[in-house]
RNA sequence: CCAGUCGGCCGGACGGCCGCUCCUUGGCCUGUGACUUCGGUUGCGGGACAAGGGGAGGAAAGUCCGGGCUCCAUGGAAACACGGUGCCGGGCAAUGCCCGGCGGGGAUAUCGGGUUGGCCCGGCGUCCUUAGGGAAAGUGCCACAGAAAGCAGACCGCCUCCGGUUCGUCCGGCGGUAAGGAUGAAAGGGUGGGGUAAGAGCCCACCGCGGCCGCAGCAAUGCGGUCGGCACGGCAAACCCCACCGGGAGCAAGACCAAGAAGGGGUAGCGCGGCGUUUCGGCGCCAGCCGGUUUCCAGGCCAGCCGCCCGGGUCGGUCGCGAGAAGCGGUCCGCAAGGACCGCUCCAGAUGAAUGGCCGUCACGCCGGGUCUUCGGGCCCGGUGCUACAGAACCCGGCUUACAGGCCGGCUGGCGUU
């Protein structure tokens, strides 16, 4: 799973379409308006000092929403950034999931979704947890 | 056994599925260079994969001290300024840290003395605590209260004498007095006795204090003797004095590659000091500049201004970057902190920032119920929490602060047993 390096992309993020859940905040931008970048969603981690004053607990809700990233993560051609709440340290995981794809379909749309599948953009193997997921969409 | 206190140590365990990062090895794909008998061989990289291995803390935290390392045009000496430290000895690379000792303060057990008693004083022991140079170098401050607070001070009280007197245990006055009361953080030694009109180091004993001498100790200091009737109050975490230490900024240091706003590069002009000398390269003297200021010594430097043109909005990559004042074990030295020697080990290196996510079992804590009980608690079942403080960012040595629960040891007190 790639992910965002530059600040110029989690600012062009921010203002592309924006999903909020309990745990979480999704903001989402199509990087290529043609259609023509099909490759792999890339994601980025916002957690500010403000939701949660220490590092441990910084740390903590950066790595919960990076594994339900890993778990999901269809949406090709799309830059992701998650903003982490409080929540997201006491949200069942299962929840957390269901949550991200749920705001991933609202974002960027249910045919993106579908394009990723067709694609065959996906660059780990078949996982059961996915392909229950784009099921559902 | 329980409680308090001080010191040290640990700070969940095992397993399953799925991931991240670094290193090593292996073959595969690939870029590029060299050689080539055109089959290949080999150097430097890059990518995915597989296997094996490493992967947060005791505080990683606060950034309060001390160093290493890097740069700042340079090193040394002295003075000044500024900052810091402050009993003595030892340890350490060094320190404001650590260890041991000394002095001061507090608590407590016991012994001796005093006291009507509460209690006070002294000896010996244990534990805790302590930023602890100088107050006869100078300046300053000592609020409030109190009569009086710095060349002390008569408010009450006590006492002699004089006068009055209603003859009272009274009133007034000249004086004496710091033993008592009251105020305070502090009232110009303490306790006891003598003494006195009452008192007072006025005199005496012991204790304290100061000077001198001797002894012990590396020293801080202690002990003893002698002299002094006691003067010299406290504050230096007020200025200050003395001694010692200290250049500044920090890995966003700094170096290289790419890019090229800025810096820069090209080109033209001005400047490139003065004097002497010259074989025209230079050399000598004077002047100017070189890490807070000044001076000196050695050494070094000629560093600047500005017009036009080129260029067109970066913030990427690599190194620094982990074999170290390293860890573990043993022997010896030392009261200890620590040191010497020997052997073994290699042990995080991310950079929008890895070291994890989810689940199960056990342990642990909390709640409820049942049961047993020697009433301290133990056992079983269910639920719940999923755990304290907290996340490396150049690296070490300390300090400080935070911390669920647990283990070990010292001391003190209580209870029980022999």
């Amino acid at each position: 799973m790639e992910h965002l390096k530059k600040r110029r992309d989690y600012l062009a993020a921010a203002r592309g379409a924006k999903a909020v859940r309990k745990a979480f905040i999704l903001q989402s931008r199509k990087r290529d308006d043609t259609g023509g970048d099909t490759g792999p969603a890339r994601f980025g981690f916002t957690v500010t000092r403000r939701t949660a004053r220490n590092a441990v607990d910084r740390n903590r809700i950066r790595r919960r929403l990076k594994a339900a990233a890993r778990l999901t993560a269809p949406a090709a051609g799309h830059d992701l950034v998650l903003i982490g709440r409080r929540a997201a340290l006491s949200v069942p995981f299962g929840d957390l999931v269901a949550d991200l794809e749920t705001a991933i379909v609202e974002t960027c749309g249910a045919e993106t979704g579908g394009d990723a599948k067709s694609g065959g953009r996906v660059m780990d193997n078949a996982d059961d947890a996915r392909g229950a997921a784009r099921r559902q969409t």
